[in-house]
DNA sequence: ACGCGCTTTGTGACATTCTCACTAAACTTG
DNA sequence: CAAGTTTAGTGAGAATGTCACAAAGCGCGT
């Protein structure tokens, strides 16, 4: 794992010096699947760099409901654990690894350093935030003014494998979603008997992909 | 309007040096109520620091509906709208002077040179940056998995005067909580059944502000 | 004071979503 | 294969959202 920094384009034109800086000053960390990234107690003393795997963020309510506010992909960082996952400590968001994970974990004050001295650093951190806030405006926007079914049908096309599947109960889904498992359940046996869909336990197999991505298109 | 800094608490620990250039390249500038203070084509090239008056952030569906997000009161900063609006074009969120306001306009490049030069600056920065956030996470807990009637009844009292009372149509109050007026007119109508709120055209008046505060609370 | 236009609120009917309390089916493990 | 666990299905009723109106309140000009 020499240079991993090329993985990120937008640490790319990052001066050689700082380069070397944060390879030195950083250490590559390995998290199973599943693992709990953040969240909860943990008070993150890195920033994490994402090698590998997929890091999902969600939130969970009093009453045990969850949602899912947004991934972290390889070549992103959890730019918002860091600054902000500290003052939320209440009902707080958690980061789970979703495969398992590759990561560069940054000391804060190393973190600190380079914002201090690179404002190509800064651009990058910048832009990682904005990313995550306008996923933050989607998931809100979703919510308050969309359809269930359309949601879930954009759901199912985005994390669809190539063979037009995925692996995922319909609690999963539900999470995914912000609503209830009945929802999702009912939802999905219509989408079947539409003939979008074909379900079995654990598994959504898509079978009539233009239909449905018509449909998560309708307003 | 001399030393206006010292409104906020966050900036108080600046160098004297850096204190007089925040002063000598910023401009004192007054919105009028219910100016659009950024979205849709603005593209904001300061960062404003208020010191009077409110700024409500807002988001629109394609649909017409609204929702309030937060808001930024005398003391704080527009921080997102700097970073993040610009990357969010579409149906994007926009800010409003919900009174008159008064502000003090930052160009980006002395932001820039602030972040670089200054480590309270950036603390500043970034923990704006993390109310902001969590401002949103809440929103999205209240989404997901709130009911109606206890979220108009936590507005209510946080949109209360002196006198419990509000100023909002309903219309208004449907746009706090990203649902529809007639949700907003039925749960009224239910709560002055109750004796909780008195109505009159575009005014609430709580009229049993313990039974209120206690709906507020339940689950 | 009166009528006119505009804004705000009220209402019924119906669709969608959520909740609760279950049952049933599908897998897992001993 | 039996027993336990996880996942999915279902009906009933509550809560919320949508649509198409009707009614009421207010400002304004005369």
């Amino acid at each position: 794992m020499q240079d991993w920094i090329t993985r990120f384009t937008g640490l790319n034109a990052l001066p050689d010096r700082l380069k070397r800086k944060l390879m030195a000053q950083s250490r590559i960390v390995t998290l199973k699947k599943g693992a709990r990234v953040f969240g909860q107690g943990t008070s993150p003393e890195n920033l994490l760099m994402l090698l590998e795997g997929t890091v999902r963020v969600q939130q969970q309510s009093e009453t045990g409901r969850e949602i899912v506010l947004y991934r972290v992909q390889a070549g992103e960082s959890c730019v918002l654990t860091t600054a902000c996952l500290l003052a939320y400590d209440d009902h707080s968001a958690e980061g789970i690894a979703e495969t398992e994970v590759k990561a560069a974990a940054i000391p804060r004050l190393v973190f600190e350093d380079l914002i201090t001295d690179s404002t190509e650093f800064r651009q990058f951190v910048f832009q990682s935030y904005s990313r995550r806030i306008t996923d933050l405006f989607f998931v809100i926007d979703e919510l308050a003014f969309r359809r269930v079914d359309i949601r879930l049908a954009q759901k199912l096309l985005v994390l669809q494998d190539d063979d037009n599947r995925l692996s995922a109960t319909h609690q999963q889904l539900a999470a995914e979603l912000g609503t209830a498992r009945e929802v999702i359940s009912r939802q999905l046996q219509e989408f079947q008997r539409r003939g979008l869909v074909e379900l079995s336990r654990g598994v959504v197999q898509i079978t009539d992909l233009a239909a449905l991505k018509k449909l998560s298109k309708s307003e």
